[in-house]
DNA sequence: TAGATTGTTAATCGATTAACAATC
DNA sequence: TAGATTGTTAATCGATTAACAATC
């Protein structure tokens, strides 16, 4: 089966997004010399990583259809499926998580949150509820909840991704800056503030 | 000189906590093999990785100094010294970040916000003001601001960058879900939340 | 037809892994 | 000394880039 690298996969979205812009404009077919110029990948690149996905080839001379490669695209990505999360860790980034208006349209359904601090449990952010931790084994069930999103400080991390993975949730994307483990059979995304923040810093300070 | 992939820079972050960690348990020296076991990374890896930012070589049976390892680290990430930052878009993702407690532990100092929004504008969050774009050239210039974190909405992202970089501001940390193009002169390091999530969402729904 | 763009195959490049002698 | 771990050099692996014939 055809393999997609972590690179590859990161790059999608940025050609979904400026696909989507070409047809605001009426854009009807587009080119990968054309997409080097913009997204400033290499045009054989483009091809490779476009071809990967499609189920037709693109013509010569024209390249391919913007609409078709948006179909494609947002079906590759997941957009037209609906996975569903929760935010585990309700402090400012959670909350901001649980406002954050463009999960929906990449077929994330954050349905809640979850905490340990009483202050915060029962309260409703974005017509989301926020629960006590004991209740995650119960919602994740009843939800079908597929990831849960981590935002509790660092040194909770490991043991909020415990209880997930306890619950049955398969997915976890770990904005907590540190290392944890979890079983085989579970999928984990580090999304990293400090591991981000340390390539610009570099980049930064290195003359390039 | 010596280079850093993009990789590599992020492993950084993983070992200090780690090793921030064994400190706190009183552990002084700690070998490759052990790392291993514990970061998931292979020995070469981490020996190739430490040996490319320490001064010293590591000792045959003992490994290398947690102490030194933290200091070589800390030093070599910048959070020994202090980037100034700003947040431009102060939306609950933008006001999360002014929230957010572990920047000034990695070096970065956010000295305030930027909105266009006037409900906004001359709020204070965690001590931080919220100003008119229009003063951001003069903050920029009077603070010394380095970095602009970029949380405000895809469409205006380009925007705001371009205004940042008029502002003086060399690295700029894009947040926004799309592409965008800087001068050659500056730095920019995207951190995308549609690009992790096509990661995790991939090897969730792909049999991996 | 000519030319732009495709898809494929080969070459290059860079990062990771393996092998192993050196050393405390 | 023996053994664990190092650093270095070579091999492998995978991803990107280059080259070019095919085609609309």
């Amino acid at each position: 089966m055809k393999t997609f690298s972590k690179n590859q996969l990161e790059r999608y979205p940025f050609y979904l997004k400026y696909f989507k812009e070409l047809q605001k404009e009426g854009v009807e077919t587009i080119s990968s010399p054309k997409i080097a110029k913009v997204l400033g990948y290499s045009e054989e690149q483009i091809r490779k990583d476009l071809q990967a996905i499609s189920n037709e080839p693109g013509r010569p001379k024209k390249g391919r259809s913007v609409e078709k490669l948006i179909d494609t695209l947002e079906t590759f990505l997941g957009y037209r499926d609906t996975t569903t999360a929760v935010i585990i860790g309700c402090g400012h980034l959670g909350q901001a998580l649980l406002n954050y208006p463009n999960f929906q349209e990449m077929g994330l359904a954050v349905v809640g949150g979850f905490d340990t601090n009483p202050d915060l449990i029962g309260k409703e952010i974005n017509g989301k509820s926020i629960h006590a931790m004991s209740e995650l084994g119960e919602v994740a069930l009843a939800q079908k909840v597929k990831v849960a999103i981590i935002t509790v400080p660092a040194q909770y991390a490991q043991e909020a991704i415990d209880e997930a993975v306890q619950a049955g949730i398969h997915g976890i994307w770990n904005f907590a800056p540190t290392h944890v483990t979890v079983p085989y059979h579970i999928v984990i995304e580090n999304f990293n503030f400090s591991s981000s923040l340390a390539v610009l810093i570099h980049r930064l300070y290195d003359g390039r």
